[in-house]
DNA sequence: CTGTTAGCGCTTTCAG
DNA sequence: CTGAAAGCGCTAACAG
């Protein structure tokens, strides 16, 4: 390993000293131009690489966030992912990307190890069954954050999320509309704030219009080919007529069941996504969705906690990305 | 901002010097049990929190590694990342995600800025137009690095990918047993070497087979609904009989368009793809499709980028995963 | 087994 | 406009 390229080596070959080729690295006004033009000489020259690491030894902000999501494996997180890029890197800031695959012990070790390499706040996905000790547990490591699609308190801390209790809502009275009357909600168990909104609304909104609304089936969201006891429900004596799906994933997986079985969504049985994911578009019958915006939610997330990094004091703000539903073939569209 | 607590306050409250808490700090067995728990319980008291980025300054290594990619926003690279972070996890190593976007500037500028982090390596999935620069740019910047899925040269630098041309040949001998006889390729032009390979191994394998290989149809991937002339091409008088597909999302989306059409796929035509995304096992049809393991390729990745921080020196070395087809009913599976 | 002493590469007063 | 000097929090010899 040959000897490394400090500020300081540039400074000597530029025939200044090591203070004033650190302000011609920050661009401060105070450096006469043929000074500035020397350093950066010399920089070029020397192929100088700045060293954040000493720099933020001295100052407060390491230019880096923390990611931690559930899983991120999923296409949607990656959505989310391309919204969050999309405001840091004009920021200048770098996201370090964990992930704690639902499990609260592992996000917790993770949150710490963040924390030691010093980022300046945490965009955080909850795990399912994170206690509602987390967020006091991040609170004390003084690192700001924001929660985004799930949160442990009702009330504490920044949160950015999809409207899904209005969205479900859209849904199922688009559902209604169109003449169905037993409907069914496919996907997941009541595990964290995400699922429990949908369920909220689903149920709400079958309320509302005095239909039957017990029909939830849990699915291993895990695994796209569980889809729990819909197939024993569909070929029981009364079946229902249409379903919500926790997201689109689930949806092209019933769509997919329903096709091999001969029957065709939007026609013989209606079928709601959530998300809107690009393939959603494409498929056959393409997806009647709830629009979750990952993006959306991703690129709000990003500006809140860049703003709380800089604003550590202000209070919590809960941003709803409110929902809209994407129609299409599987339900309402023209089945071509 | 209170005072932060530092090494050094722990080492007061427990009553010993820095450098023993340092000690205490990497489980040295040269300090005794007592002091040990007396530096650990003065850390807990006072809620001491590890700063790497001082420690970084002394020693050579981060614990931090960038992964460039092209396209966060795609279902395939989030399988990657799964792989990747699976093994750095145990190495107590964390990654900093930039996306180039597919843009060879964004794709410098990002990586200088991981540089300028004092990542230890780098996992590149290298831009499409990348010049052949990159890689002696990479170089000079003293950064081990291995790239993934596609690569700039032929020769130099690391490398794990998938065996395309190996594959995408299996996937036409598989239609060519099947009595497929006009097999188009479709999506992609050849700007990188993922997609020379598969369109090499295209050719090459039909050329064997004696078979018509100019069917090649290019499509802008990013856009899932561009089938480019696909359309036309069905509709001529003598339309191909099957097509492989650039990936599993596109083979999605072109079964969707047959299906729209009336033609199902499987038995009118023939549709493989590339990937086996969960999601290619659960629709309809199911899709037969190249796997290329991208959770593999991930893995294999970052251990051979953790190698290459520890042994520098090493020269080049390229692992391809090779490919089989998983054979479902869009081509030679049962359709129910 | 524990303490002392130098730095790592940078920023930041404070004087020229 | 430029330089000198004092750290940021930690590690790594080297002495005790």
């Amino acid at each position: 390993m040959k000897k490394a390229i400090t500020l300081n080596s540039v400074a000597v070959e530029a025939g200044v000293s090591r203070a004033t080729a650190s302000l011609v690295l920050r661009d401060s006004p105070l450096v006469s131009l043929e000074t500035r033009d020397r350093v950066i000489c010399a920089m070029d020259k020397l192929g100088y690489i700045y060293n954040r690491g000493a720099a933020n030894l001295r100052g407060q902000k390491t230019g880096t966030i923390g990611l931690v999501l559930c899983d991120i494996g999923s296409p949607f997180y990656s959505q989310l992912m391309l919204g969050i890029d999309e405001v840091i890197v004009d920021a200048n800031i770098v996201a370090i990307l964990v992930n704690s695959a639902e499990n609260p012990d592992r996000q917790l070790r993770q949150i710490r190890r963040l924390r030691e390499h010093g980022v300046d706040g945490l965009i955080l996905c909850p795990a399912a069954g994170s206690s509602d000790t987390l967020l006091s547990e991040i609170e004390r490591l003084h690192l700001p954050f924001v929660q985004v699609l799930r949160h442990v308190s009702q009330r504490n801390g920044n949160y950015v999320g999809p409207d899904y209790i209005d969205g479900t809502s859209l849904a199922v009275t688009h559902l209604v509309r169109h003449g169905r009357r037993k409907i069914a909600f496919l996907g997941g168990k009541p595990v964290h704030s995400a699922a429990r909104e949908r369920l909220d609304g689903f149920r709400k909104t079958l309320k509302k219009h005095k239909l039957k609304h017990d029909l939830i089936i849990p699915t291993h969201l895990g695994n796209l080919s569980d889809l729990g006891s819909f197939p024993e429900l569909l070929a029981s004596s009364s079946p229902p007529d249409a379903v919500v799906c926790y997201n689109d994933m689930l949806a092209q997986s019933v769509m997919g069941y329903l096709l091999a079985r001969g029957k065709i969504p939007g026609r013989d049985f209606a079928v709601i996504g959530a998300d809107d994911l690009p393939q959603s578009a494409v498929s056959f019958p393409t997806l009647t969705t709830i629009v979750t915006d990952p993006m959306g939610v991703g690129r709000n997330a990003a500006r809140l906690l860049l703003d709380r990094i800089d604003n550590p004091t202000t209070s919590s703000t809960r941003i709803l990305v409110s929902g809209q539903l994407m129609i299409r073939q599987s339900c309402g569209g023209q089945l071509s």
